[in-house]
DNA sequence: TTGTAGGCGTTATCAA
DNA sequence: TTGATAACGCCTACAA
């Protein structure tokens, strides 16, 4: 900038006024001053009117895996939103750990982020140290965190497993089983307590059937195959999680057996299965636009408690949770 | 930085030598620095060292679309090999649009990231005044851009197609036709070029059947429909990428016909669909991996021509590719 | 309309 | 082993 003023003339401070748009340049020297930019290629230190003004204009998400199409999709509205406010994004990945997510955390504190938007790896308290005093604003995303409330925006785990499960009862389905993802996992835990609860509100019949992951093949290939051959076979199943939908169903494709299925999350494809397959929908592009608006309320000085958003859930009805024998026999059509 | 030097009774620089753990401070007066850091929560503010510096520890990875999981999958692994070497990932998306681009392209030079992955979204010449002046090191990925060579990293768009006709052919298919994404893109004219010269060196019958996007769902429907009713019809479709597979098998879902297929792009539940997809795979870790591994020895100084690797693809071998007549008849096993 | 001085928080240099 | 001082490039405040 100094090497502008030079060129042109004039003072930095004049050059500053002039890259930023600010009013009170005389035309001319305005138009002197972009030829001098424009000729030896000047281009803003970032870094420098950072320093001083104190924003970084950046925002971070942290989540578990950018490669799980629920997160990326996720990563992509939070850079969306963050573009259009002016924003940069800065994606990181803890892996799952705690450990790890600490020091991306410090990591992106250090580097002085306007906010973050998070997936919490673990359940520590929200009382991380290092993030309250930074004051930098948070939102977690899909799972809360323990101790005082954060802002927080989830989707209605309960919600969707009870429409799973009146979707499956209303085609006339009974025994219904619930295979959840690894119970460390707080989404997980939910749903299944959901499903217990459901369960037993409705009187449903027998014992409640739950397993919880991690599934190995052989593991879930055995368990479908004992749940069919029960005196009174379990008809349907509920999966907790994507990952357990495929492998349910890679597994019933091996044992053979065909049971009522809901899944939970949409995926691709799910349409073009044999029976296609119905899911619970949860939107990752609204909860990432959600945690966007909430993060900018507080940056922009909101101050009221924090608040928890449940995003709804949306049953994607397709052919497989019919009731078995309701299907019509395959290649019906001629 | 200056509140724990006076609280330590120590100069600033005495703290920046703790903090960086410069060597050079007795272990008592180190240990009482780091007791006032710790008491007064001290964070080092990375915006000041950067301007110091002139490095940023940070890349940047501009893409289309980061929901795509082709670019996710890319976007993860970059991310990952970034973290590896102690730099943060800035995520930016184009949407498609070279304006778009180029704006991006300058707000990260701004920030003076130390290094770009790009998936360049027009075939704008690589001479982009404002990041060749900058002189950030850039490598591109998955398309090339025009002009001057650049460090790129690409998939063997001839050799999946390739291996794509050539199982077909070994599976009996003679008549293949080809399903292309929208001719603007580069890969999408790679994979139709390679195909027509395949098509031609195997001398296989009749004039190349192609179609490049974007495919309407009542286009593709009528066009397979058309393909199908011909004398000798044709047996098998090749199609372009993962986008235009699943266009392709709905239309065939809805057609009712049933052809051979190979998909460009491998996608999760390739394997459960009727017939399972054979696919022509290419690995976006791997591409990741490689251009950030490129990036790094630029900014580790070298200095040797531009380079275009060009990462293999692997043929994922299902039922798909099979002549039909071959195939089981459905519910073979009772 | 333009310019000057000072400081943001850190590190590099050089001196003690 | 430690410290004083000057940058890094920009913006704010104030003055001319």
């Amino acid at each position: 900038m100094a090497d502008v003023a030079e060129e042109a003339h004039v003072s930095v401070k004049t050059v500053s006024r002039v890259v930023n748009r600010e009013p009170g340049v005389r035309r001319d020297t305005e138009l002197r001053v972009r030829g001098v930019i424009d000729r030896i290629g000047f281009m803003r230190h970032d870094g420098a009117r950072i320093l001083r003004q104190g924003r970084t204009q950046t925002i971070a998400l942290v989540v578990e895996d950018l490669a799980n199409p629920f997160y990326s999709q996720i990563g992509a509205a939070v850079e969306r939103e963050a573009r259009i406010r002016q924003h940069q994004l800065i994606t990181a990945s803890a892996e799952g750990s705690p450990t790890r997510e600490r020091v991306v955390l410090e990591g992106l504190i250090n580097r002085r982020v306007d906010g973050l938007v998070v997936v919490p790896a673990g359940e520590r308290p929200a009382t991380d140290p290092t993030v309250s005093a930074s004051g930098t604003p948070i939102v977690y995303v899909d799972r809360p965190v323990r101790g005082e409330p954060c802002d927080t925006v989830i989707s209605d785990n309960a919600g969707g497993v009870r429409s799973a499960v009146e979707h499956l009862v209303a085609h006339g389905h009974r025994r219904i089983a619930f295979l959840g993802d690894n119970a460390e996992f707080w989404t997980a835990r939910q749903r299944r307590e959901a499903f217990v609860s459901i369960h037993d509100a409705l009187g449903l019949p027998g014992d409640t059937r739950v397993v919880m992951g991690p599934h190995s093949s052989e593991d879930l290939v055995e368990r479908l195959g004992a749940w069919a051959r029960e005196r009174t076979p379990v008809t349907a199943v509920i999966t907790g999680n994507n990952r357990v939908t495929l492998a349910a169903l890679h597994a019933m494709r091996q044992v053979g057996v065909q049971m009522g299925l809901v899944g939970y999350d949409d995926f691709e494809l799910a349409d073009l299965i044999e029976p296609s397959v119905t899911v619970v929908h949860q939107d990752p592009t609204s909860i990432g636009q959600k945690a966007v608006l909430q993060l900018f309320a507080r940056l922009l000085g909101d101050e009221s408690p924090a608040q928890t958003v449940v995003m709804p859930t949306r049953l994607i009805v397709r052919e497989s949770g019919r009731l078995l024998s309701s299907l019509p026999p395959r290649k019906a059509k001629p």
